[in-house]
RNA sequence: GGGUUCGUAGCUCAGUUGGUUAGAGCGCCACAUUGACAUUGUGGAGGUCAGAGGUUCAAAUCCUCUCGGACCCACCA
């Protein structure tokens, strides 16, 4: 032990630490020894297959693997269920972006050996995943790892689909969706994200009316004009139709009422685009009018457009724009407008609103099975009646908000990477089932949306649709820890389906955590190369120093900042607690005899530890990790190291100072569960791993508030004569010091020389 | 437009249901080195808790407004 170096080195210790972890089986709760009935179960949100790590995820270990350390400490039998998501759109931009380089595009390979190509990608993707995952020290069970597109979730995902389906929940339908045409796939509604951009906004002369549009290129197809029923205006004009010169001649308009138009706005007329623009459209079904899409689904204009055929939004908006001028329908065109351009979350380019076949899920169908309510009322209640907590609360609020204004759920994408939709057609059939009825069908073309099948996540990687073993103790998981920034895409949709497929909550409490931000608050980014990568930094101060990091000075949905000198200062206290245990073993730890009871500085530091252990204890169950953590850091550092060490030197009751670390050191487990388990090995404080000793419980016969506060009067002396020789400029050198002979400090003499660096003497 | 959130020491942030003298880390200043640790120790400076008003015996904490920052949702033909 004598041998052992000045500083902690993390790089060496942390990998050889996380073997024996593994090595050990703990982290399958099936071969957990002193696990009790009681189950605990997380599910980590599964890392996007496309690959690298960065600070966010890191958060979410550091936190998850926190709650679950301490419940397993705690007796608990606790599964942490790993695995990634094949993040359909994502992976399969990286992969065509690796084409392109190549010069090839997906259609090149064909559907099959492209698919072989992504597996590759994806299988690389995860080995690096798992390795980063396993750096910061993520105590989860690899037995059970999992992966969406595995057999079994597939299976899984088909067998939800046909279910909802059968039970009139899924259907197909003519639909005016978002409509990525780089990524040539359909978009839902939070895939989109709006941009300001300043274009200009032209106001034409439709007949008799005035219509606003920044879109003249969609305008070809415009036959019908709207005013409000009660627009005094347009009283004489509601029911008629007459010809109006318009882009490529005279055309036949219509004008029917409807109170959807605003008299305020404008000239309170519109004219109507119904395939390109969501309000018009279910206006157009709404009235039953023609609906002619103009922009196909390559972004180019259709027959529709006549000669204007074939071009890119963009060019005919300037040859529109410059026949109609020609023509003198401009009345004046706004170029300071601001737009809120829609654009999507994944690759920026302009959404366009496009008519097509989707598959939808019914939100708003009463469901039999939920005893005619439906999805979206079903996921409201288990929040409003607290079936599912959120920490912090607020966000419940937000989740209502949202799943109130909820629209039926678009789930097909046209890619190749994912689920396949488990439809099938042959001439005019069309079957719905988990696999092809007979010879001859032909299986729908489309894809799930990624969220449908990380809606089963909790699940389906628990075995469901069959009723496992696993399945029964593991669900509901008892904790969904995540970013706020997806509640929508994910949280909710777990809650829709878990919900109706299982008649059960997929988890009674979600955690949110905040986002990673940079020293000046600005989200990390590759564009703006700010990030901190994780990794990198877990290999300069260590895994421990990163997630200290993370977890202190933070508050549960608040975002926090980070930055490098953070992660060292918890770097230096991985130190410190190394070296508190060298010094330990440089003791003689045979006990050695003091006063009955303990010493005042014994029933002190007993105190205190005991007070620190129902504290955490209190602060991890209220999911208070900042707090916790600091608690233990001041402890470790500022009672025990500070003050009990030093007085050790004097009283040698290193027994009990060996006690005492031992079980501030399993406190701190769950935060710092390399440096932690490296000196417990070292100093022998047990016999089995760290990562599963009992965590310990508060004794409160040893919390002493008397032997505190007479503690607490010694340290004021001590501080007090400290401040004296600081004043009186004795540096170097020992001070004596005068005190008369009923001073209480006599009674600590030799503490109180060594301590305040003074010596004592009679007045 | 609807909603959420933040504004506490130079910086980054805690502050549990309102309750002694508002805390931490980093930074700063001064000093300390022969035996756990300079990735250290000791002492110190530094805050009218964004501003105004209100409720209360008592407000950083609750309410209202103002100013300033961030975010989410909706959306203008």
């Amino acid at each position: 032990m004598s041998e052992l170096p000045k500083a902690y080195n993390p790089k060496e210790a942390e990998p050889e630490i996380y073997r024996r972890w593994l090595a050990s089986g703990y982290f399958n709760p099936d071969s957990l020894p002193a696990a009790g009935p009681e189950a605990y179960s997380i599910s980590m949100p599964p890392a996007n297959a496309t690959g690298v790590l960065h600070m966010g995820h890191a958060v979410m270990i550091a936190i998850q693997d926190i709650l679950i350390r301490f419940e397993r400490m705690s007796g608990k039998r606790t599964l942490w269920l790993p695995g990634t998501d094949h993040a359909a759109i994502a992976t399969q931009n990286v992969v065509e972006k690796e084409l392109k380089n190549g010069g090839l595009k997906r259609h090149d390979l064909g559907r099959e050996e492209f698919l072989k190509r992504v597996d590759v990608f994806v299988r690389d993707s995860q080995t690096t995943i798992r390795r980063q995952i396993q750096t910061l020290g993520a105590s989860c069970d690899w037995s059970r790892e999992r992966f969406t597109l595995d057999e079994g979730l597939s299976a899984a995902v088909r067998h939800a689909f046909v279910e909802l389906y059968r039970d009139g929940l899924i259907y197909r339908g003519d639909r005016i969706v978002n409509w990525c045409p780089k990524d040539q796939s359909t978009l839902a509604d939070d895939e989109v994200e709006y941009v300001e951009k300043k274009t200009p906004f032209y106001y034409f002369r439709y007949g008799p009316v005035v219509i606003g549009t920044a879109r003249p290129e969609t305008k070809f197809g415009d036959k019908v004009i709207v005013v409000h029923p009660n627009d005094k205006r347009y009283d004489k004009l509601v029911g008629t139709s007459f010809d109006v010169e318009w882009i490529l001649g005279p055309i036949r308009a219509a004008v029917i009422a409807d109170p959807a138009a605003d008299p305020g706005l404008g000239s309170g007329a519109l004219t109507l685009t119904p395939a390109h623009s969501f309000v018009d459209f279910e206006l157009a079904k709404k009235h039953g009018l023609e609906i002619l899409p103009i922009i196909g689904h390559d972004g180019r204009l259709t027959d529709a457009a006549g000669p204007f055929k074939g071009m890119k939004v963009q060019e005919a908006r300037e040859k529109v724009v410059q026949i109609l001028k020609a023509k003198g329908l401009i009345e004046r065109i706004d170029e300071n407008y601001v737009h809120h351009l829609s654009v999507c979350y994944r690759c920026g380019t302009p959404v366009e609103p496009l008519v097509s076949k989707q598959w939808f899920v019914a939100v708003d169908q009463p469901a039999k099975r939920l005893r005619g309510r439906s999805l979206k009322q079903r996921a409201l209640e288990v929040v409003v009646k607290n079936e599912v907590a959120f920490v912090p609360e607020r966000f419940a609020d937000v989740y209502r908000q949202w799943m109130e204004n909820l629209h039926d759920w678009c789930i097909s994408r046209q890619i190749w990477y994912g689920h396949r939709i488990p439809v099938w057609y042959k001439d005019d059939q069309v079957h719905v089932g988990t696999t092809p009825p007979g010879t001859g069908w032909k299986q729908d073309e489309d894809t799930l949306d990624t969220w449908f099948s990380s809606a089963l996540w909790t699940f389906s990687t628990l075995g469901w649709p069959d009723q496992t073993k696993d399945l029964k103790v593991f669900h509901p998981t008892s904790v969904m820890e995540t970013g706020y920034d997806i509640i929508f895409f994910w949280v909710a949709r777990m809650i829709l389906m878990s919900t109706y497929l299982l008649g059960e909550v997929p988890f009674r409490t979600v955690y949110l955590h905040g986002l990673v931000r940079d020293r000046r608050g600005r989200k990390m980014s590759k564009s703006l190369g700010n990030g901190i990568d994780p990794l990198v930094m877990a290999e300069k101060y260590g895994a421990d120093a990163v997630r200290l990091s993370l977890v202190i000075g933070t508050t549960p949905g608040n975002d926090q900042r980070l930055y490098e000198e953070k992660i060292a200062s918890y770097r230096n206290y991985a130190n410190k607690v190394w070296n508190i245990a060298r010094f330990l073993a440089l003791q003689d730890s045979t006990p050695t005899v003091g006063p009955a009871g303990g010493s005042l500085a014994d029933r002190w530091i007993q105190s205190r530890l005991h007070a620190l252990i129902r504290d955490v204890t209190k602060d991890l169950k209220r999911f208070r990790f900042s707090s916790a953590a600091e608690r233990t850091y001041a402890f470790v550092w500022h009672e025990f190291a500070d003050w009990y060490l030093e007085i050790a030197k004097v009283e040698k009751n290193i027994a009990l100072a060996r006690e005492v670390f031992g079980a501030a050191i399993t406190l701190l487990h769950p935060f710092m569960p390399f440096v932690t388990e490296h000196v417990w090995t070292k100093l022998a404080l047990g016999k089995k791993v760290l990562m599963v000793a009992d965590w310990p419980a508060a004794n409160p016969a040893l919390i002493d508030p008397r032997s505190e506060s007479e503690f607490a009067s010694l340290q004021q002396r001590i501080m007090a004569l400290r401040q004296e020789r600081k004043k009186a400029g004795v540096l170097t050198r020992t001070m004596v010091v005068r005190l008369k002979k009923d001073d209480p400090a006599w009674d600590h003499q030799a503490i109180v020389e060594r301590l305040a660096r003074v010596r004592l003497a009679a007045a």
